[in-house]
DNA sequence: CGATAAACCGGAGGCTGTTCCGGTTGGTAG
DNA sequence: CTACCAACCGGAACAGCCTCCGGTTTATCG
């Protein structure tokens, strides 16, 4: 399984993709996140395609199936979850920087959660689209970890993996919009238990 | 043992069916159960309905969605599985009885990967339509455990529903057919850990 | 610049899941 | 036994998923 990232330019075969096909591929994945995020809808594949102004025909060559489209704006996602750390910890001291980039976490897969069962999906058929992603969440979290022990405000003995799990089983339990508040509280004993034993 | 494993002759107003209907819903989750049965490919509930000799209409009646289907049959099976341990207990003293019993079991959800799929959604969807499957289950496992203990084979500490978790837990991890064999060696690790230590 | 081949585009078409409703039948009251 | 009505039957109709292929566009090379 070839890695080549949702946003790549680069096909699998490992030549750079035509401007034009470069470019629906981008609308696409931009419609799709959107779409993913209404809250009460379910996605139509076609509506997809139609909104981003392509065929559907084009919608499958650049995504195979449903899961490579959510998979793709999955990563995506997460991606610019990422991307978001070192604004936050420029505004605000790091503990309180994690406490409010776990609360986009949770926001996110809350607001997602139609895809959130096709994610589901994947990882049951022992596909492991996670790797990267994975990655890259580690890093975001070990970031804030050594950014707060600096300052003595976070541990720096935790597996940021672990964090990640507990996040994960954040959003699995308490995931449903109506559970919102009490991902909140469960965030903050998180947090709690990442500060130094005083 | 009527005990409306799926074949109950009582409608959810508490009314009793009408004849045909009921007629239809038993052959409906017979074709269901041998349509699931096939490793071959995906089920089409068409085909089932066709092969029931009743329209997709009246499958749709008694089964409102494909997840209701799954689980009906899910049901009859697991009934079907849990009515075998008498046998199974005559037969062959209760450790290995038992052992032939968890291979079954394996077995059948190997086998049926396909509504496998579908069970995993219902869990991940938050509806709980296991609690009366898994108490027949632990009562199976129970009555195993005690015919064990009282013959000195098995331990009579261990709680039914860790071996049930145990026991999906390997046909998650090790539910294709091609790691049937490996299935086998983790039952019998399994196995191993439920005999009284010497 | 013009021609060529590879790569891409879009939608028609086949298939399956699900809904809906007019016609039919089983069960019961008289 | 007959008549009546609620409940049931079957399939037509609609929608979404995915495949396939003729026509078009892009990039390259002379």
């Amino acid at each position: 399984m070839q890695v080549t990232a949702g946003g790549g330019a680069v096909a699998e075969s490992g030549r750079p993709l035509r401007a034009d096909a470069r470019r629906n591929r981008e609308r696409l994945l931009e419609v799709a996140v959107e779409a993913f995020s209404q809250p009460g809808r379910d996605v139509s594949l076609e509506g997809i395609a139609k909104a981003a102004g392509v065929g559907i025909g084009t919608l499958y060559r650049h995504f195979p199936t449903r899961e490579a489209l959510v998979e793709a704006a999955y990563r995506s996602e997460v991606a610019r979850l990422c991307d978001a750390v070192p604004g936050l910890l420029e505004a605000e001291p790091p503990d309180r920087a994690m406490r409010t980039w776990t609360d986009r976490f949770v926001d996110y897969m809350t607001a997602k959660r139609g895809m959130a069962d096709t994610l589901r999906a994947i990882v049951a058929t022992g596909g492991n689209p996670y790797a990267e992603t994975k990655a890259r969440m580690r890093e975001a979290v070990g970031t804030f970890l050594e950014a707060g022990a600096k300052e003595g405000t976070l541990r720096s003995d935790v597996d940021p993996g672990d964090v990640i799990a507990a996040l994960s089983g954040i959003t699995l339990s308490a995931g449903a919009p109506e559970q919102r508040e009490q991902a909140g509280r469960l965030l903050d004993l998180v947090m709690d238990g990442l500060r130094p034993r005083t």
